[in-house]
DNA sequence: GTGAATTAATTGACGCGTCAATCAAGAAAC
DNA sequence: GTTTCTTGATTGACGCGTCAATTAATTCAC
């Protein structure tokens, strides 16, 4: 048969191209005319791998939490202790991969997106129960029984830090955003008599 | 002239009608003619009086932006000492009438209208601006230098908080909200030593 | 190895529905 | 009887999804 590795190639080009015109536009309202020009090939080819907007727009959301949940795995291979996993977690929130102008306009466009597609909704659900559950594990033998309600919180906090750089002009500060986190999370420490 | 006090009415019962068909699809992917619809008028008056779709939005905005201001300047008038007024200043964001389904939904979208329309997006800025400013004002007093750090990230966290409650299927918790931000604000003072 | 056969990759054109905005005209108020 | 209020009908644009057809790659018979 006559088999060659276009497929995958083509479907992530038009995934990339998708997030990429999402950032451009900061909506989801653009066309699959569009983000086909963009990936350098004709709408109806789109369409052929992809079957819908929507199913475009799902893998594209697929893409960014898979990037988002790798690294993760990697940044708590690497650390030390119940402290440092935590510290992980809010630093990977705010890597240089995700914490990009394009990705945090994607972010906050899937949003608006799990208020209408089912699927959507299940993968941030998804999203959101792990790193809850993350944070919890990492929190419970520094925090104890307040471990749930600090992780509910800096997941908010995170949360909330990627709304409002959705809203600046300027180029994402991540070191800015994480020292913020870090901060909440050092007074929560402070307060529990954490980990010192 | 026949002028009646149709015009006002009119007008405030259409902005009503946005921002309920936001709540109830979760998008600003709704037509004028449902927002019209819902309002109990036609399409074609919705635009004699607003002169656009996006005008009418805005408008939506602007009625939430004042509710809420006015709300603030209430409950900060009725606050005694920086604490209260910190506190009061959390407390409304999370109010009967601010932290209902709808107008969450709402305040979820215009973060994306504020993307593409500079109107929107001025908007949102004040409301951003003077929700750090009245935070610094009241935790001055108390955490000095760490007014303006502590002020972001509450600020981050409300919003935070909104997101989320955007994507929960139930109906929204006022009061576990409120303690979320309330507790993160007294493991701030807790650690600056504040005023107790 | 060459040519026919088979399958994948890709596109241009377009139908069909939708929607924002306009318009011309009727109803109501004064 | 003029002005505001209100609407049904219309339109022009646009975008998703489809389809028939073309091109490119791979296999296989010999």
């Amino acid at each position: 048969m006559a088999r060659s590795a276009a497929e995958p190639l083509r479907r992530a080009e038009i995934v990339q191209a998708t997030i990429q015109e999402i950032g451009r536009t900061g909506t989801l309202e653009v066309t699959v005319a569009q983000i086909a020009r963009r990936a350098g090939v004709s709408s109806a080819l789109a369409h052929h791998y992809f079957g819908s907007k929507e199913a475009i727009f799902v893998a594209a959301m697929r893409h960014v939490l898979a990037l988002y949940g790798a690294e993760v795995r990697g940044a708590l291979a690497a650390a030390e202790g119940p402290r440092a996993r935590a510290e992980a977690l809010i630093r990977v929130s705010f890597s240089q991969s995700n914490f990009r102008r394009e990705v945090i306009a994607a972010w906050l466009n899937f949003y608006v997106l799990a208020q209408t597609m089912p699927e959507a909704w299940r993968l941030l659900d998804i999203y959101r129960r792990r790193l809850d559950s993350n944070l919890r594990h990492a929190l419970r033998p520094i925090l104890g029984d307040r471990a749930a309600a600090v992780a509910a919180s800096l997941g908010a906090l995170i949360d909330g830090v990627y709304l409002r750089e959705a809203l600046k002009r300027t180029a994402p500060d991540r070191r800015g955003a994480a020292a913020l986190v870090l901060g909440h999370f050092e007074a929560e420490l402070a307060r529990g008599d954490g980990g010192r």
